[in-house]
DNA sequence: TTGAAAGCGCTAACAG
DNA sequence: CTGTTAGCGCTTTCAA
């Protein structure tokens, strides 16, 4: 016979009654916790199968954990967050626990409602990858809650990071390119103004990088920054200065593959073929740099690695939460494809 | 002073205290409710800001609402959900809840976990974004808490639906490729064998309306379909089997645009140019699809409109739970470029 | 219009 | 090893 009241949703005590058991013992083999027999585990699990029974994570927030794991990205577009994301929600996979994402907030204002949003929620561990608020916040955050920041350098008392290691990654494509013979390599940059944030930020290593590399390989007189944004619009107006230049680079090192899309665009516009007339690489190795069709140059930062990582040390501060904090730096491949090349005329004069 | 202990969170009740008020009152101006004096709301939104007190979510959920919207997404990686998203959060973002998303799940069983984690956190309403589990458990979650399936075609009377006129996007498609003179025109679909999904689903709704155009404009005769799926990959083989036919098609007809981005790979590797040798059409006009060096015709699905209908549908339900479902269907335009074009040799014979 | 008090479903002390 | 009981922070009757 089916119940057309309304279903009110079984609770713990239901199945305790059913079970012939106390709350308490039902709560006890809900969390695997010790203190309960054999015979016991057995009768409450078969009731809770048989009422379909399933914690209100609500209730068990208000005085422990929600089992919730909230991660924040900046920017769902970057084709780079996914392999994060998979990173993390496959570490998590065998626990109890459950992976929300807050959504795509660039900007420090929505980074915050969603992040204490987050921690209204209850949630017992943030991931936050690549945020760009002030580092205040980001300390205030990690002592309310466990943290680990993801693509941000620099260490914290209160936070754990996982970064990669970008200053590393620029000298990749900086040697790739001269070793094919290219002299004046010119770089594409994200702006950063913030002091606070300065030397944290991922884009700032890797013009860094870039700089430094360019020196070792004493071509420190030909570096040659333009500073735009990590879009594609960035990209395509990069491009455009950069081919007002009196003497244009003859390969361009996009910070980041989106950047290089745009790039594309704007070389596409002048005329100008990759990489018979100019060289292109960027960053991040995402799906679309492995297109045949633009098969551009880039660097794999093991985006499914750093997810991982991340999640491990958000399970171990989770259950330690005065265990000093790490930072995890990884390293990064370069990827060599058919968008960089030896330059036709060999840029020798200078 | 600085206070050294944990820092307890501020309660309703330390608000309540604070502006000489019950915790009623507080809890009244905090959901805007009738039955507080402005003298009153004033002392207590004074109280609150100076306490920088928030409510806790999962004590409210307990009782009431949580004031969280979950969306789950199929597939994070497909660069049409984002705009989605963005037309989810920005309709929520002027009112006082919160958006969530469950992470990528292609699959019934990663399906169910998600849903299941956001009724157990006690979401006061769901987004479901092109679900793939079957009918009989989006309406038992329909059934829980107040839902919106996005992307799937029929009707329930328990969920809202808001889907594109997937069948109209694809005679679009025909009716522009036959408009330049094509006749042989190939379609790769995404093969569906579940029955009980089947009419429902968006490829289901493109192949069929191909067919229908293809009928209508007189080529029934040279209708011809690859089945593969909505990847990278399904693209490549898909290609590569038309490429083996004894009469080659001119122009193809790709399910989603990422299924064109894996047909243009093929294309490449087998040495043909788009559109000279061939043309090549896509569905979503995800921004890639606009980049200059692939430029891909495509159909415009309005992904923010659709997420905004979505959320409106959505809140309209969580006011009133037995307002009749409503069906939105959208129109989808046409966004030709350059990867389509006359055919050289034109295909007169027959 | 205001406030006191009773829970919501669960976990954590503590008693048996 | 098991069960009783007291809250967690909030919303919601229901009196005053």
């Amino acid at each position: 016979m089916e119940q057309h009241a309304p279903p009110r949703r079984v609770t713990i005590l239901d199945v305790a009654r059913h079970a012939q058991v106390s709350k308490t013992t039902v709560s006890k083999v809900l969390r695997n916790e010790y203190g309960a027999s054999p015979a016991m585990r057995e009768k409450v699990r078969r009731a809770i199968a048989e009422l379909g029974y399933r914690p209100n994570a609500a209730a068990r927030g208000l005085r422990g954990q929600t089992y919730t794991i909230g991660v924040m990205l900046p920017d769902i577009r970057n084709p780079f967050f996914p392999d994060v994301v998979d990173g993390v929600t496959d570490w998590f996979k065998e626990t109890d626990y459950q992976v929300l994402m807050g959504p795509g907030c660039n900007g420090e204002e929505a980074e915050a409602r969603v992040t204490e949003a987050m921690v209204d929620r209850g949630m017992d561990g943030l991931i936050l990858v690549a945020p760009v608020s002030r580092r205040s916040h980001l300390e205030r955050i990690a002592q309310l809650v466990p943290t680990v920041v993801v693509g941000r350098h620099g260490h914290s008392a209160h936070y754990d990071t996982v970064v990669d290691d970008d200053h590393t990654g620029a000298a990749l494509v900086v040697d790739h390119l001269a070793d094919l013979g290219h002299r004046h390599i010119a770089h594409i940059e994200h702006l950063e103004t913030d002091p606070a944030r300065l030397a944290e930020m991922p884009n700032t290593q890797r013009a860094q990088g870039y700089r430094q590399a360019m020196h070792r390989r004493g071509l420190g007189d030909l570096v040659d920054v333009v500073s735009t944004t990590y879009t594609q619009e960035g990209g395509y107006l990069g491009i455009q200065q950069l081919l007002d230049r009196p003497r244009r680079p003859t390969a361009v090192f996009a910070g980041a593959d989106i950047v290089a899309m745009g790039a594309l665009d704007a070389l596409a516009e002048a005329g100008l073929s990759v990489p018979q007339d100019i060289s292109l690489a960027g960053y991040d190795n995402t799906s679309f740099a492995a297109l045949r069709s633009i098969s551009l140059t880039s660097v794999d930062q093991a985006g499914h690695a750093t997810g991982s990582h991340a999640a491990r040390l958000l399970h171990d501060r989770i259950t330690d939460r005065r265990r000093p904090t790490a930072q995890v730096k990884l390293s990064p491949t370069l990827i060599p494809r058919r968008s960089t090349a030896a330059p036709t005329a060999p840029d020798r004069e200078r």
